[in-house]
RNA sequence: GGAAACGUAGCUCAGUUGGUUAGAGCAUUCGGUUCACAUCCGAAAGGUCGCAGGUUCGAGUCCUGUCGUUUCCACCA
C-alpha cells in the first residue's frame, strides 16, 4: 500500500483535479436510459475576483451535482460568466483614463477591441478560482453572455417580445445615474438615508398679496416646476385651485392644481410639481396635462433651463437657490429631515430622475404566468417563505427599462432610418429604410446585463436552435442562488423561461444567505473584513474551506466565517487522513478484503449506525438540508467511527490469527470506502486521494454509486447492545477520573450482565477502552468476597475491587450522588405516568418506554442503595 | 408604511411533523505522548431555550402579545 504522510497536507488537489478533468467526469451527454440532473451556475461577472459568496454557492451546487451524479443521474452544470454591461465599462474607462483618454477618444468600435482584449486577459481568472474549489461542472458547455450562442439568444428573445408588443421604446422618467451616464431599472437603485433638510419656501400668488408655502427636500429642482398641488379635499389649502403663482427666481408662473397624491397634513400641505424630475410628480403631470420641464442634464449638472445656475452641479444649485429665495424673503424656515435618497448600484452616485426615450418590456402580461407557476407549486423556492418576496415584486411590477447608454454588451436590434424615421427591428443588419429605401443606422443603445442572464438556464443549452442538449436537460432542476438577486435574477428568469420555453426555467430554487465576518458584518471593501477564499485554500485545502462554509448552514439563513472554524473542519479532515492512513497501513499484501461473511457483535453495530447514517444524510441531501448532513458525517466519522469502531477493531487488527485480521480489516475497509462515498460531496479532494491509496486501480471515486440503505445490515438488538457496552465504558472511564486512578493502572472488574454471552465476547476491549484487565463475569453479586464499588447501566451492573486504590469517602459521594440522580428520573416519570391524560393520550410505544424506565430506574435505586449499606 | 427572519451554554450555531435527561464546535477545568492522529485521546463543568400569556396529557418547537437585533420591499414632498 501507498505511504501516507502523518499529516494531511492539501497539496495534491490539484493532481485529483486534473485526473478528473482528464477522465471526462463532469461532462455530461443526453442519456435516455437516465433522469437528468441539471443546475446552471449563476455567473460570476468576468471583472470578479472570487470571494466567500462565489465560494459557498459553488460549493453548495457541487456538493448537490456530486451526490446528484453518484446517485445514478445524468448531471449537467453549466459554468459560465457574465460580461457584466456597467462593472466592465467602468474598467475599461478607468484603464482609458490612465492612459489620458476618454472613450469617445477612441470610439466605439476600439473601445469594443479593448473590451474583449480585457475579457480575454481577465475573464478567465475567477473561471481557474472556481477549479481550485473542485467545481465539476461541464466545461465543455462553459458559457459566456456575449458568446455567439447567448447573443442570439438575446437576438432572437428581442424580437420575439417586439413582435408580441411587449417590447416598446418610450419617452418616460427613468433612474438616471449621472456617473455612469446610462439608464438604471429601479431593481439597480439603492436606496439610502440621508441626513437632509426640509426647505419651506413661499411661492407668490399672482395679483394677490398672499402666498402658498410649500416644503421639499430638493430645493434645486423648483427651476422645472410646473405646478403646485393641494389636495381638493383640504379646506385650508384648496382655496388656491385654479390660481397662478409666481416661480421664484424665473420668470414662469404657474397653476395650482387639485390631486389627491398631495396628503392632508403633511408639510404645508402644498407640494411643488416637477414632472421631469421625480416619478410622481411625473404620473400627476401625465393627470394634468403639464408640462415637463427637466432643468437637470444627463451629466448631472443644471442645464439651459435652470437660467443662471447653468452648469452648477445639484448640490452646489442647491445651495445657491435657497440661499437667493432667502434674499427675497421666500425662505421661511429650514427643518432637519431624515431623506431617503436612492443611488446606484454600482457607483452609489445619487441617482436623478429624468425624462428619457428608453425602451422597455412589458411587465404584466410576463409577470401574471411567472407568478402562478410558483403558486401551482411547478417552481418551488427552498426555504418557502422566500416566495413571498418574490409574489411581493411580481405583484407591484412596473415595466422594465431595459436600454443602457453603453457601448459594452447586446446592441438593441433596432434600426432608425436617418432619412423617414422609420424604425425597424430585426435579427439581422437593416442598412435600408423599407419604407423609403434611405440609408438605417442600428440604435445605439445596449441591452440591460441582466436581459441575457435572464435567458441563462436555455440560452446556455443553445436555444434558439433546437437541439439534444436543450430537449434532454431543460428544465433545469435547482437554482442555487443568494437571496439579494431574487428580483434581479431569479424573477427574470422565471417569465423569460415561461415565455420562450413555455416551462419555468427550473423546478426549485434553493435560496442560501450571505456569509458574513466573525461579527456578523458583511463582508465589504470598505470595511476591509473580506476573507479571500483563495488564501484559505492555500493554507488550509479546499476540502477544509468547503466543509467549513456547509456545516452548521441553514437554507435561506447568513452564515458567520471564522478562523476558528475553519481550523475546526481542517482538524476534521486530518482526522478522516488519519483514520484512513491507519486503516491503509493495515492492509496486509496478502489480505482479501472480502466482506465477512460473519458479522460480530461489533460489526453489526457500526453497520446499523451506518445504514442510518447513509438514510440520514440521504433525506437531508434531498431536502437541500446540507448542513445537516454535514453535521451527521462529521459526527459518526468522527465519535463512531474514529473513537470506537476504530478502537475496539484494534485487538482483532493485531491479532496473530489470520482470520481475525482479515476480519477486521475487511470490516474497517468496507466502512471507510462507505464513509469516503458519503463525504465525497463535501470534501471531494481527500475522499478521492485517499481512495486510490487502496481501491482497484483506476477506479474512481467520484463516479461510484452512492451508499444505498440496506436493510439486512440493520441489526437493532445488537446495536443496542453496543450502546449498552459503551455506556458501560463511559461509567468506568468516569469513576476512573473521579477517582484520580492512574490511567496506566490496570483494574479488575466483575461483571453482572444483562447479556453475559455479548458481554463474554467483548472482554479484549475492556483492557483497551476503559483499563479492564480482567473481566469476570458472574451471575450474583453473593459471589464477591471483597470490598467493591458498584457501578449500574442499563445493561450490566459492575463491582470493582476496592483494593487500596479507591478513596472511600469519595466513594460514598460518588454513589449518592448518584442515588439523588436516579431518584429525580424516578420522582418525574412516575409523575408522567401518574397523569391520566399522558396515559391515555400519548401513544402506547411512549407510555411503554416511560414504563420500562421506571422499573430500570427502581432496580437500580435498590442496587445503588444496597452499596450504600456496604459503606456505612 | 408593509413584509420576513432571528433571539437556545462564555462565543458561533444545530435542534425536521410537539414526545426520554435540549445537542455540537470553539473557549474553560482536570487527566493523559508505546505503536493512525497533540490538527490528538479520556473526563467534567456550563442552559429557568428573550419576556408574558394561551392551546395541549406534554411546548425550545404551535398561537397571541411584548421587548431586542437584522434584512428586504415601498417611499409622502
Amino acid at each position: 500500500m501507498d505511504n501516507m504522510e502523518k499529516t494531511y497536507n492539501p497539496e495534491f488537489e490539484q493532481k485529483i483535479y486534473n485526473m478528473w478533468i482528464k477522465g471526462k467526469y463532469f461532462e455530461a451527454h443526453p442519456n435516455p436510459d437516465k433522469e437528468p440532473f441539471t443546475i446552471v451556475m449563476p455567473p460570476p461577472n468576468i471583472t470578479g475576483q472570487l470571494h466567500m459568496g462565489h465560494a459557498l454557492n459553488n460549493t453548495l451546487q457541487d456538493i448537490i451535482i456530486r451526490f446528484k451524479r453518484m446517485s445514478g443521474f445524468e448531471t449537467l452544470w453549466v459554468p459560465g460568466t457574465d460580461h457584466a454591461s456597467i462593472a466592465t465599462e467602468v474598467k475599461i474607462v478607468d484603464k482609458l483614463k490612465a492612459e489620458g483618454l476618454k472613450k469617445e477618444d477612441i470610439g466605439r468600435d476600439e473601445f469594443l477591441v479593448r473590451a474583449w482584449d480585457w475579457k480575454k486577459q481577465y475573464g478567465g481568472r475567477i473561471v481557474e478560482q472556481l477549479k481550485r474549489l473542485g467545481t465539476s461542472c461541464d466545461w465543455s458547455k462553459e458559457a459566456f453572455t456575449m458568446d455567439e450562442n447567448c447573443s442570439n439568444s438575446v437576438l432572437e428573445s428581442f424580437v420575439r417580445y417586439y413582435k408580441k408588443g411587449l417590447i416598446y421604446r418610450g419617452n418616460r422618467i427613468i433612474n438616471w445615474c449621472p456617473h455612469c451616464r446610462t439608464a438604471l431599472s429601479d431593481a439597480e437603485v439603492e436606496y439610502e438615508e440621508q441626513p437632509s433638510n426640509l426647505w419651506y419656501y413661499k411661492y407668490p400668488v399672482v395679483g394677490e398679496d398672499d402666498a402658498i408655502v410649500i416644503a421639499t427636500t430638493r430645493p434645486e429642482t423648483m427651476l422645472g416646476d410646473t405646478a403646485v398641488a393641494v389636495n381638493p379635499k383640504d379646506e385650508k389649502m384648496n382655496r388656491f385651485i385654479g390660481k397662478m403663482v409666481q416661480l421664484p427666481l424665473t420668470d414662469r408662473v404657474i397653476p395650482v392644481v387639485g390631486d389627491d397624491y398631495c396628503e392632508i397634513g403633511f408639510g404645508t400641505g402644498a407640494v411643488k410639481i416637477t414632472p421631469a424630475h421625480d416619478p410622481n410628480d411625473f404620473e400627476l403631470g401625465l393627470r394634468h396635462n403639464l408640462e415637463v420641464i427637466s432643468c437637470i442634464g444627463e451629466d448631472g449638472l443644471m442645464n439651459e433651463n435652470a437660467g443662471k445656475y447653468k452648469g452648477m452641479d445639484r448640490l452646489s444649485c442647491r445651495q445657491a437657490v435657497v440661499e437667493d429665495l432667502d434674499k427675497l424673503g421666500l425662505l421661511v424656515k429650514i427643518e432637519p429631515y431624515a431623506h431617503n435618497v436612492g443611488t446606484c448600484y454600482r457607483c452609489h452616485e445619487t441617482v436623478e430622475a429624468i425624462v428619457s426615450k428608453q425602451w422597455f418590456v412589458k411587465m404584466k402580461p410576463l409577470a401574471e404566468p411567472a407568478i402562478k407557476a410558483v403558486k401551482s407549486k411547478k417552481t418551488v423556492f427552498v426555504p418557502q417563505r422566500f416566495e413571498k418576496t418574490y409574489f411581493n415584486w411580481m405583484e407591484n411590477i412596473k415595466d422594465w427599462c431595459i436600454s443602457r447608454q453603453l457601448w459594452w454588451g447586446h446592441r438593441i436590434p433596432a434600426y432608425y432610418c436617418d432619412d423617414c424615421g422609420e424604425m425597424v427591428v430585426s435579427k439581422t443588419k437593416v442598412d435600408t429604410c423599407p419604407k423609403c429605401g434611405g440609408k438605417m443606422h442600428q440604435d445605439e443603445d445596449v441591452l440591460d446585463t441582466w436581459f441575457s442572464s435572464a435567458l441563462w438556464p436555455f440560452s446556455t443549452l443553445g436555444y434558439p436552435k433546437k437541439n439534444k442538449n436543450l430537449s434532454y436537460f431543460y428544465p433545469t432542476n435547482v437554482l442555487v442562488t443568494a437571496y439579494d438577486i431574487i428580483f434581479f435574477w431569479v424573477a427574470r428568469m422565471m417569465f423569460s423561461g415561461i415565455e420562450f420555453m413555455e416551462e419555468p426555467p427550473f423546478s426549485q430554487v434553493l435560496i442560501h444567505g450571505i456569509v458574513r465576518d466573525s461579527q456578523g458584518r458583511k463582508m465589504s471593501k470598505s470595511l476591509g473584513n473580506g476573507v479571500d477564499p483563495l488564501e484559505i485554500i492555500d493554507k488550509y485545502g479546499a476540502d477544509a474551506l468547503r466543509f467549513s462554509l456547509a456545516q452548521g448552514i441553514a437554507p435561506g439563513s447568513d452564515t458567520r466565517f471564522s478562523e476558528g472554524k475553519i481550523e475546526s473542519c481542517r482538524n476534521f479532515v486530518n482526522k478522516l487522513w488519519n483514520a484512513s492512513r491507519f486503516v491503509i497501513m493495515n492492509i496486509k499484501d496478502d489480505d482479501s478484503l472480502e466482506f465477512p461473511s460473519r458479522l460480530n457483535g461489533n460489526d453489526k453495530w457500526i453497520l446499523t449506525r451506518l445504514n442510518d447514517v447513509i438514510k440520514e444524510v440521504t433525506i437531508n441531501l434531498n431536502k437541500y438540508e446540507i448542513g445537516i448532513a454535514a453535521a451527521t458525517l462529521y459526527d459518526f466519522v468522527w465519535t463512531e467511527f474514529c473513537d470506537w469502531f476504530i478502537e475496539i477493531s484494534k485487538p482483532q487488527l493485531y491479532s496473530e490469527d489470520k482470520k481475525q485480521h482479515q476480519h477486521a480489516i475487511a470490516m474497517l475497509v468496507y466502512v471507510l470506502t462507505e464513509i469516503l462515498k458519503l463525504l465525497h460531496p463535501f470534501i471531494p479532494f481527500i475522499t478521492e486521494e485517499i481512495y486510490s491509496k487502496f481501491a482497484p486501480k483506476g477506479s474512481v471515486l467520484m463516479i461510484q454509486e452512492w451508499p444505498s440503505y440496506n436493510k439486512r445490515l440493520v441489526f437493532r438488538k445488537e446495536a443496542k447492545n453496543f450502546e449498552e457496552l459503551q455506556e458501560i465504558v463511559i461509567a468506568v472511564r468516569n469513576m476512573r477520573n473521579e477517582m484520580n486512578l492512574q490511567p496506566s493502572k490496570r483494574i479488575s472488574a466483575y461483571i453482572i450482565a444483562k447479556d453475559p454471552a455479548y458481554i463474554k465476547s467483548v472482554t479484549p476491549f475492556f483492557e483497551k477502552l476503559c483499563g479492564i484487565n480482567n473481566v469476570m463475569i458472574i451471575e450474583n453479586k453473593d459471589s464477591i468476597q471483597e470490598q467493591v464499588s458498584a457501578l449500574v447501566t442499563a445493561g450490566a451492573e459492575l463491582y470493582i475491587p476496592l483494593g487500596d486504590l479507591i478513596d472511600k469517602d469519595k466513594e460514598i459521594a460518588r454513589i449518592k450522588d448518584e442515588i439523588a440522580q436516579t431518584e429525580a428520573v424516578i420522582l418525574k416519570t412516575e409523575n408522567l405516568l401518574a397523569n391520566k391524560g399522558f396515559v391515555a393520550k400519548a401513544p402506547q410505544k411512549l407510555v411503554d418506554g416511560e414504563k420500562e424506565k421506571l422499573a430500570a430506574a427502581k432496580e437500580k435505586l435498590i442496587k445503588l442503595q444496597d452499596k450504600l449499606k456496604m459503606f456505612e
